[in-house]
DNA sequence: TTGTATGCGTTATCAT
DNA sequence: ATGATAACGCATACAA
């Protein structure tokens, strides 16, 4: 018997603090301080001793007890509005490396698109003591995420502004973005613009990019015409209308007409439409799209595309709250990261 | 001053128990009682006064502390080989939604493909003390998820068993979703088969696919003729000449030739594959491939796709684990959940 | 029916 | 340098 067992442990359980004491034969403050101030303030045999007692019981300490000790779980709760749109997953991706790497932990809470949900997932997330929020949500009720509502913890918001919330935002640069992608079409003979979005619904990203939208035909005015739809969900035969109707305009103004698509969900809507209509890309309308899908080569002749740099925008996420959780203090920031356009066959003129 | 404040909070600060106990001048146990046991052992008067408390300081129980005292946390730890994936997000989906509808929150761990991170994963989500795992790991390396590893605790497989482990598996009835498709096939008049496939290594799901597909062409021989190709990730010239053998020998034979694409992957190279050789769906080659993903139907005359039940596949994961969780015993369980086909142009014949 | 005391696994504040 | 001991927020056996 080498010291004695307190309890004869149930086998299955986790070995605690107080085994491994028990084991090495001093306090429990001993075996915290191995963890938390080793250098400074322990022998080198009595640590030689403890780590051995470690060692033999697969000791880690308990994330939980820790945070109820401290205060502070080192957990990071992020929540997605719509963990099926595969902008949010890229992003999340990133952001979790992120956090992952500078020893954070991420609770997911998915919305479903509920935007009702919002509150019961910051109080549940809370609820875990999360040491921060990185928030990707829908955006539309106003207050709903206000500042009281974080618990008085850090956030980060991504994509999505909140009137009024003192946060650190990262997203697209969306007025460069947009800028690129009419000058491509400008440039490639496309003077006749259709912008498709989603129902804007006070949803920052959409309105900064129809705003600039905006800007740039007007930039150009008068040899460059511009128009806006909103393509409602279920709402084929209004998309395949404006569709129809921009053509028309083109032929009658002796322009080339092309579309812009708000994001990746919108080009779907788009290329379905086309194909209902028996049309093709770089034929009877040029088409750049927000968003880079996979399957964005393999439409046509190749979908122009505005790509977003996901990765990087969650990482940036991520280091934004990190460096609040470390303390930094100040007003908040706007990281706004830059676009790319790859560039394929929907944008240039395919002879009919 | 209502009730004397045991200490002036820092305003920002959660409500304790001990906050709402002084605040209604009831003990702690009370107040814990009122979330517990409230009808079984509290009078109604004494019952509303903590209500009121309740109430007045917003207090919900901290989970943390209720799990350490407990021993129970009621959080599920999800563990997902790559969440790029989109199979992994619709499971996820329906699992995630699933516990949250049971009462359980989920904790999410993204291996990111990388295989060596299993054991983290498992002893991080551990170390919070989930109640139990959800798998869907890569499954290579055999024993490194063993029951040992899961600290006791229960667990569920989803589309990738590990050999000798004692635990529930859902998954695709993967060998029936192949005969549908090959029966789809044969009746369409495709009789010289290619059955493509990520490289097999072990996976379970991509063992049983090809055995079937075996099977199939087995059960209709001479008539019928089928080959496997393994796709490696960067393999593209592979896999063009892969495409036009099969071409050659359908050829010969006077057949014609169809790809089985083992998943979504798998199509999105096929269909690159035949941009590049400039061959059409429904025309040189006949085409079905597993999994369904929103594109599939704007590639070429759309591809026919076997689509998975991957929500109900992820809610009878998460409903197996929680039957366990409340205490179900027996032997290991197998859901084997049917696919659906969904015919589009790509397996039906285009004049050329 | 209600209150008291103890434990859950840590960290931190004291002593020593 | 090390060891008691009191929090952390909650549940519960035991007393009353």
């Amino acid at each position: 018997m080498s010291t004695r067992a307190p309890r004869p442990k149930p086998a299955g359980q986790r070995a605690t603090i107080a085994d491994v004491a028990a084991a090495a034969g001093v306090s429990k403050a001993t075996v915290s301080r191995f963890f938390n101030h080793r250098e400074r303030l322990l022998s080198p045999d009595i640590a030689a001793r403890v780590e051995a007692a470690i060692a033999m019981l697969g000791y880690s300490p308990s994330p939980m007890a820790q945070a109820l000790s401290r205060g502070k779980s080192r957990l990071i709760g992020l929540i997605v509005a719509d963990i099926t749109n595969p902008y949010s997953v890229a992003v999340l991706r990133g952001a979790e490396k992120a956090c992952q790497d500078a020893g954070y932990l991420v609770m997911l809470f998915n919305l479903g698109n509920e935007s009702g949900r919002e509150r019961e997932a910051i109080d549940a997330l809370a609820g875990y003591q999360v040491d921060g929020f990185i928030l990707n949500t829908l955006g539309r009720g106003a207050g709903v995420v206000d500042a009281v509502a974080l618990h008085g913890k850090p956030a980060v918001l991504v994509d999505r502004r909140h009137a009024g919330m003192h946060a650190d935002f990262v997203s697209l640069d969306n007025a460069g973005a947009m800028a690129q992608v009419c000058e491509h079409l400008l440039d490639g003979g496309w003077h006749e613009l259709l912008y498709i979005t989603e129902p804007q619904k006070g949803v920052s990203t959409r309105r900064e990019r129809t705003a600039a939208f905006h800007d740039c035909v007007a930039a150009h005015a008068p040899q460059v015409k511009g128009d806006v739809f909103e393509s409602e969900e279920g709402d084929t035969a209004g998309l395949e209308a404006a569709l129809r109707a921009l053509h028309q305009r083109a032929r009658r103004g002796r322009r080339q007409a092309a579309v812009i698509a708000g994001n990746a969900v919108v080009t779907l809507r788009v290329a379905a439409a086309m194909t209902q209509l028996g049309w093709h890309f770089g034929r009877e309308l040029g088409f750049v799209g927000f968003d880079d899908p996979e399957w964005a080569p393999l439409i046509g002749p190749g979908l122009t595309t505005l790509a977003q740099p996901t990765d990087e925008i969650g990482r940036a996420a991520a280091g934004c709250l990190i460096e609040r959780l470390r303390g930094l203090e100040g007003a908040a920031r706007q990281r706004l990261l830059p676009g790319e356009l790859v560039v394929r066959g929907s944008s240039s003129l395919h002879a009919t």
